[in-house]
RNA sequence: GGAGGCUUAGCUCAGCAGGUUAGAGCGCAUGCUUCACACGCAUGAGGUCGCGCGUUCGAGUCGCGCAGUCUCCACCA
């Protein structure tokens, strides 16, 4: 047996054990026919990317379900993998080139500028594994994925062209969310809007007859620029007799047409609307339903294009001076303050610009009926479940998904465009000609696939698909998907109707939710907050063990939590206290053999009933992903049944060389180590390691269950009638401010003699008795001592010297006015007669015996008062 | 505009299907060098469970309304 030190170390003990788990094999799944299969695959952290608190919490979530499962004899797969993230990843590479060369990604050209990002890649893509590893993460390594990788690619590939020829993927003309910044489109859950103070512009436009102007209103004047009509409601009647007419555009000149158009709201404005298709999503519909042209003004780079004069200029600088130019030649009517919501880039936080652009989409609306149904039905289930009907909500109203990005680090878009014919050749091999016309003069689609295009089909082409693998067969579909609920439209729903589609199978069974990480003030954690809180150094401080059981618990699944550093600290006392509890049980072991011994004492019978009715709940709470829940209990049990009550109990036996008391002590141990060690994974192997056990780690033990023969409901509740009148004495101890020295004999008075005949040595331990004597009934001349009452006996000290008696008869009388209350309401509860009759008869005895512990415990109240004379 | 969350001890939060006396951590107070642990032990103070109405024999828990607060979605030129 190895001696252990006094303080627990993890530092000392974490990463020897990762690597014994490693060493084992414990993390590889097989296919094991005669085990069921329990999958989850890691929602794949930036490749580049460091794990922040966030991670952490997905991650312990994760890896708890995994371990446990493991220990539940199945085959548990944690399938680990990282993302390319490609507009995150890009800018990192690009910033480095710019800042370390001077140089673009252009002056590099796209080969060269991708090699470097896969350096870049291969350089970071290593740390964040290993942090994982450090958290304690029992991922499946040998199965470790990237989106980027050979089979990833393939299948990308192979669900582009699918969905290509089922025309569920089309080029189009749309108007789009392009950040100028990162010059690329953006889709519409990649934009964040922030209302923003601003100015609604009132402009005259003349009518081209002469005959007059309307006034339109805008936010955004530099848009002029490229307006193509005007439009109004078909029934305002202020503006029916102009519907049909022309305006001239002020500084442009152009003869635009007035339209009427269902869109415009008549309250709102002047109920007169600019159009300029090109650059709003509203414009562009009424646009092409009235035929109006279309003039793109804002480019790529946010600067203005035919626009005459103003071209070249940056669209905010644009503003200023058309602004100016309107009001010079008295186009400008009135200007008003208005907060309106700009959408900005969720990377950036520049403003995006709407723009008419080719890009490509997936068809949502036939995908989204099979995604709809199966979480609808209950196929895939959220918890908790409210997080469905954000799901649902988005679902039933989500729109074509815009999936081309302006950028070279992802999966080309495998389409070839004929310089000959026009036609665009998609194909699951690289094209060499056009597949119409034949003609070698084609190019491919330079933009990538949006990032979740991949990601969106991470449960299946982590499993070997489109190839028909054994893996495939035996681990899909996957059981949990754990996940925050702010990328259940980014994600979740993506890989729903990517895995209907594709797999004609749901990818999940259910969506684990949890909340988000914030700072102690509730603040979202972020770097430029600089409120960001480092999960390794956190570890490095109190060991992941502690780290992880902060996150698990105190908190409720979905909602968000608060970090607090000092709960970790609480943690590792926690850890610190579980690793001195086993010490003190090996210092004190002779056995070899963890078996429990033939005859159990009461207090063993209540240790081992209370084991039981833990696992119980524990594995119920399991199975209802109430992790939380479950770590909490497992904590009350081992500080406060365990160590505060049982340990201290036996501390005699063992001094006496009991043995059945050692084995009761590992037995219990070894049990909770069980239970816990999903929660705290490294204390609890580096313990079982050094206790007396049979099985190869703790990591493949068996997962306690609840066993009926260990089971004691009557020795439970008559070892804690002990307990309440070992607490009931040190209470009246430490009320009398009586030293630890003084042991007074004790006298007991109860109708359960043998219960309390047995509990002598508990009283004498644990509540500093100098003796005790067990009687039937209260000793006839009780005056000079302390009585101290419980629901079961009567206990009486000679101690009426150390107490202020005045001081006594007060507290006697609070506490008989207490019982008498209770007497009352248990009376007049008692006497509803609809209670008596209708609730459960269960209930009814528990309310009749409370009834008559009141009415003895006021008896004898008034019996103490009236001793104290 | 639509949807959802939260409101329980000084602070941060639990409270799983309505049923003894509403819990934890931290903090606070008092006493303990008790031979596992001061990262500890014992004891204690502190709560009209946001407000109102309702359902029920019984509501922190279920329903409705209100107030405060936070978040998400849509978006008004």
């Amino acid at each position: 047996m190895r001696e252990l030190p006094k303080q627990y170390d993890p530092k000392k003990v974490e990463s020897a054990v990762y690597q014994q788990w490693l060493d084992g094999g414990y993390f590889h799944a097989r296919r094991d026919p005669d085990k069921k299969p329990f999958t989850i695959v890691i929602p794949p952290p930036n490749v580049t990317g460091q794990l922040h608190l966030g991670h952490a919490v997905d991650e312990t979530i994760q890896d708890v379900l995994i371990r446990y499962k493991r220990m539940k004899g199945y085959s548990a797969l944690w399938l680990p993998g990282c993302d390319h993230a490609g507009i995150a990843t890009q800018i990192k590479v690009e910033e480095d080139l710019r800042v370390n060369e001077g140089l673009t990604r252009f002056d590099l050209g796209r080969e060269k500028f991708l090699d470097r990002v896969w350096d870049w890649k291969n350089k970071y893509g290593d740390r964040i594994v290993q942090q994982l590893r450090t958290l304690g993460s029992s991922c499946d390594w040998e199965r470790q994925r990237f989106t980027m990788d050979e089979g990833c690619s393939k299948a990308v590939r192979e669900v582009f062209c699918s969905l290509y020829e089922k025309g569920l993927i089309y080029k189009g003309k749309r108007i789009i969310n392009w950040c100028p910044h990162c010059t690329t489109a953006l889709s519409d859950a990649e934009v964040e809007y922030e209302g923003k103070p601003g100015h609604l512009w009132h402009l005259r436009y003349p009518l081209s007859d002469g005959s007059g102007e309307v006034v339109v209103a805008t936010t955004r004047p530099e848009t002029m620029l490229g307006d193509t009509g005007v439009a109004v409601n078909p029934a305002d009647e202020r503006y029916k007799d102009i519907v049909g007419k022309t305006c001239i555009l002020p500084l442009v000149g152009r003869e635009i047409p007035i339209v009427a158009d269902e869109y415009v709201d008549m309250a709102f404005g002047t109920g007169c609307v600019k159009m300029t298709p090109c650059h709003d999503p509203n414009d562009f519909e009424v646009g092409l339903r009235h035929d109006l042209e279309q003039i793109l003004v804002i480019d790529d780079n946010g600067r203005i294009i035919n626009g005459g004069k103003y071209d070249g200029l940056d669209r905010y600088e644009a503003r200023k001076v058309i602004l100016r130019d309107l009001e010079e030649q008295g186009y400008l009517v009135k200007v008003e303050e208005h907060i309106h919501n700009v959408g900005t880039c969720y990377r950036c936080h520049s403003d995006v610009e709407p723009l008419a652009s080719d890009q490509w989409f997936v068809k949502m609306e036939p995908l989204a009926k099979e995604a709809i149904r199966v979480v609808e039905d209950g196929t895939i289930k959220f918890v908790p479940d409210r997080f469905a009907k954000t799901y649902l909500n988005w679902m039933h109203n989500v729109r074509d998904w815009c999936i081309s990005r302006q950028l070279w680090w992802g999966h080309q878009i495998p389409a070839w465009y004929c310089d000959d014919c026009g036609h665009v050749t998609v194909s699951r091999e690289d094209a060499c000609r056009c597949e119409k016309c034949g003609s070698e003069n084609i190019h491919r689609d330079p933009d990538v696939l949006d990032t979740w295009f991949s990601s969106a089909l991470w449960p299946f082409s982590t499993l070997g698909w489109p190839d028909k693998t054994e893996d495939l067969e035996y681990f899909y579909p996957t059981d949990v998907l754990v996940t925050g609920y702010d990328i259940i439209f980014f994600w979740v729903a993506r890989m729903i109707f990517s895995g209907m589609e594709h797999m004609k199978k749901e990818p999940f069974k259910t969506v684990l939710i949890h909340g988000l990480v914030r700072d102690p003030h509730g603040k979202k954690m972020s770097k430029s907050a600089g409120n960001g809180v480092d999960p390794i150094e956190v570890i490095d401080q109190y060991g992941a063990d502690a780290l992880r059981f902060n996150l698990i618990t105190g908190n409720s699944p979905g909602n968000d939590m608060r970090f607090y550093v000092e709960r970790c600290e609480a943690m590792r006392n926690f850890a610190n206290k579980l690793w001195n509890a086993a010490r003190y049980v090996m210092m004190n072991l002779t056995v070899e053999k963890n078996a429990l011994p033939a005859e159990l004492k009461l207090e063993d019978k209540w240790i081992l009933s209370k084991l039981q009715s833990l696992i119980g709940s524990v594995n119920e709470n399991f199975d209802k992903y109430e992790l939380g829940l479950a770590a909490t209990k497992i904590y009350d049990f081992i500080w406060d049944s365990f160590c505060d009550w049982f340990i201290e109990i036996t501390k005699p036996r063992l001094r006496e060389g009991d043995v059945g008391a050692q084995q009761v002590l590992l037995y219990v141990l070894t049990d909770i180590l069980r239970l816990l060690h999903p929660f705290m994974p490294f204390i609890t192997e580096e313990i079982y390691g050094a206790i007396p056990h049979e099985g190869e780690a703790l990591i493949v033990e068996i997962y306690p269950e609840f066993d009926e023969a260990l089971s004691f409901p009557k020795e439970e509740a008559d070892f804690e009638s002990i307990m309440e009148a070992v607490k009931a004495v040190r209470s009246r101890r430490a009320e009398m401010n009586v030293p630890p020295s003084k042991r007074p004999h004790i006298t007991l008075a109860t109708e359960k003699p043998a219960v309390f005949e047995a509990g002598k040595v508990y009283m004498a331990n644990l509540a500093y008795a100098g003796g005790v004597n067990v009687v039937p009934q209260a000793p006839a001349d009780t005056a000079g001592m302390v009585t101290v009452v419980t629901g079961d006996a009567k206990l009486f000290m000679p101690m009426a010297e150390l107490v202020d008696l005045d001081k006594e008869r007060e507290r006697i009388t609070k506490e008989l006015e207490k019982a008498q209350k209770d007497i009352a309401n248990q009376e007049r509860k008692l006497a509803n007669e609809s209670f008596v009759s209708r609730a459960p008869e269960r209930v009814v005895a528990a309310e009749r015996d409370k009834l008559a512990k009141a009415q003895a415990l006021a008896e004898n109240l008034a019996e103490s008062l009236k001793n104290l004379g």
